[in-house]
DNA sequence: AATATTTTTTAGTTGGGTCTAAAAAAATAA
DNA sequence: TTATTTTTTTAGACCCAACTAAAAAATATT
């Protein structure tokens, strides 16, 4: 005999599926295309098909064949519940246990599945009730309210203007080491010098040092806030 | 092309069966049976013929059909590494999230299977080297070895003896809360003043309190050392 | 030693999650 | 608007880890 209360289970995929359709609806709401899901679950776009039709069963997606996919607010909530223990466990891990910030995503991708409210909470506490992850992304409430931090992208800065590091817009490991590299970490007191117009790359003094040159590439995947 | 030295990955299901065998083997040599491994793994017995076998074909076990089962060298070492990270997982959270001993054996079930040499390497040291677990089990070296400790149970302590709680044999939660609602807790100073021959139970002071009376069934699954 | 019982294995299914190849639909180009 | 290309879905398969039912082997009982 069922409940229509009864608590639905996730299974590691499950999750990882709604993570990834979170991750690319944020900022806009056109629905998700089947391939763009594919391409960061790391399947193939027949994998992804049957996985929605799943989701959808379950009710945690909106999903009509060949009109792409978006999350319902119960597919949401479990969503911002797995991005929330992720970005919780970076911190640990930074925090407490000595990693680097480039090395903290894979762990955390193990970590997020781990269930049990009562250790989140606890852990929650222990780290002081962060507000953002060792990448400068906001951490989601526990009521599944995800923070707006309204950064901009460094690329977008003009000349003669002064911001401070507040995030990273990507988390790959050879990103965030070129960044430790150039002395680029959270919190750093950036004055954009010039723009130059040829490459779009910037000169930007860091901490008050002789300005260095950023591309382009990386400067757009930089968030600030203007000082 | 695949190579003699590439790197053999388990799965939960398989770390859990090793640590089971494991579990059955301590304290004997001979081989498990296949029932008692379906019991403590919660699966049916044909279940379990079909992963010994698979295990074999691994190189974990020895299984031969209607033989029983034991861990290999490769077997035991990969037991050991999960029930080190299981019991280094207990102390982080009774010591730092501040868990009851009774509420963490389920939780550690999880943590267990994340995969991150260095992740255990910082833990051990965060949690400063403990020698065992919130339940007095002793915690198996990163190189692979099982301290022994040389308990004894409270069952078998002669009268007038005093000894100290160092550990326990079972870890179930309603066996766990009955210790703590008795005042049995780790560190206890224990004096056996009567041993009761009609139930074998026995009655005991705890840290100098008036002696009460212990059930042998709980005796049995109390580990302490003579003082 | 023959029979009955228990344990273990085999045979055949199932569900979850993935894949490839082929078909169908949608989007783009001619 | 028709043809071509791209995207998405379907069909059929595989592997993993579990299951039930039936057969076989080992063990216990008479
Ligand atoms: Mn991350
Ligand atoms: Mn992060
Ligand atoms: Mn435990
Ligand atoms: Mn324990």
């Amino acid at each position: 005999m069922s409940s229509k209360f009864a608590q639905m289970s996730t299974s590691f995929a499950e999750e990882n599926y709604l993570k990834i359709i979170y991750r690319l609806s944020e900022g806009h709401d056109d629905d998700i295309s089947t391939n763009a899901v594919a391409e960061l679950t790391q399947t193939k776009a027949a994998s992804v098909t049957d996985m929605l039709r799943k989701l959808a069963e379950k009710g945690w997606v909106h999903y009509q064949k060949y009109q792409g996919v978006r999350l319902s607010p119960a597919g949401e909530k479990i969503a911002l519940g797995i991005v929330r223990k992720h970005r919780l466990w970076e911190v640990f891990l930074v925090e407490k246990m000595g990693f680097n910030w480039d090395e903290v995503h894979e762990i955390a991708e193990q970590l997020e599945h781990i269930e049990s409210d009562s250790l989140i909470e606890k852990l929650d506490a222990f780290l002081e009730f962060p507000k953002t992850d060792p990448h400068g992304d906001p951490i989601p409430t526990k009521n599944g309210v995800m923070p707006e931090l309204g950064y901009l992208h460094l690329s977008d800065i003009k000349a003669n203007k002064r911001c401070v590091l507040m995030g990273v817009a990507k988390d790959s490991a050879v990103f965030l080491q070129l960044l430790t590299k150039m002395q680029l970490s959270l919190g750093a007191a950036l004055h954009v010098e010039e723009v130059n117009a040829f490459d779009r790359s910037i000169s930007v003094s860091i901490d008050n040092a002789p300005a260095v040159f950023i591309s382009h590439e990386v400067a757009k995947n930089i968030l600030v806030k203007l000082t």
